[in-house]
DNA sequence: TTTCACTTTAGAATCATTATAAACTATTAC
DNA sequence: GTAATAGTTTATAATGATTCTAAAGTGAAA
């Protein structure tokens, strides 16, 4: 990902480019596959990956302007932490409860056949197929 | 539900039939249908239909103890908050989130065709399917 | 009726998250 | 440039859900 795509995710977030968000978004969204994450593991990470210090309350404050532009998701995993998603595309996951390790599953890669109708006056927004692991 | 399998649920959980445990079990296994709810959401309901005061502790400790001995199982929904629910068979869930309610989808109304393979060294233990509505 | 194990309870502690307000930094106005 | 201004980071406090603790309550058993 090219640096003038960093920059795009952060104005497009509403976020001028610091020296703190540039790490964050570089982090984040400058590598292949998708990356699922804790505010407390993506801290540790930055800590590991650069030498900057990074206060909690930034790292919270730009996960969630890209949330709110659409950046990253939010997926349920059981437990009381919130995991985000850099696959913001419609998709299911493998959960490994083990290793607390999620694994993205193309929307592709799942056919249902058959699902219930929305109940009255509802409609459907979106199916998500949730996989659990054993050894 | 009969008094006799309320003393069973509680009693297959390790638990003696208090009059407070006597009283969550009841509100909780005795109806017709699946019921989804949080600790504080079964508190405040259980303050309407009793008479009696519960420490929020009790509410906690009993259903950890049902949900230990299989007889609760857990929901994962988007926010903070941790679900419970009476039905403890394999099953699917809409969810609204205007509302925040959850309605059960029995296993058989989903069928799914195809299903990627498990990773190297894993096997699938179940698959969850929620279903996300908008009105 | 005394003992003793188990319960309930109020309140404290913990943990993730959010809010606050002061110190910093960059941008704009003169 | 310097001053004013807007936006940012940070440490720390506050919050809310959950868990822990320790004291008081209850009831079966000796
Ligand atoms: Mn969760
Ligand atoms: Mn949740
Ligand atoms: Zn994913
Ligand atoms: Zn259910």
């Amino acid at each position: 990902m090219k640096k003038t795509d960093i920059f795009k995710k952060l104005r497009s977030s509403g976020l001028r480019p610091t020296k703190q968000r540039v790490e964050i978004a570089k982090f984040l969204f400058d590598r292949e596959k998708t990356f699922h994450f804790t505010v407390e593991s993506l801290n540790k990470l930055l800590e590991k990956k650069t030498t900057s210090k990074f206060a909690l309350a930034t790292i919270y404050n730009t996960v969630h302007s890209f949330k709110n532009a659409g950046h990253l998701s939010e997926v349920e995993v059981k437990g009381n932490k919130t995991y985000f998603d850099t696959n913001v595309s419609n998709h299911h996951h493998f959960y490994d409860s083990e290793t607390s390790q999620l694994i993205d599953i193309d929307a592709k890669e799942v056919v249902i056949q058959k699902i219930p109708k929305a109940p009255n006056g509802k409609k459907i927004k979106n199916v998500e197929v949730f996989i659990n692991l054993k050894n």
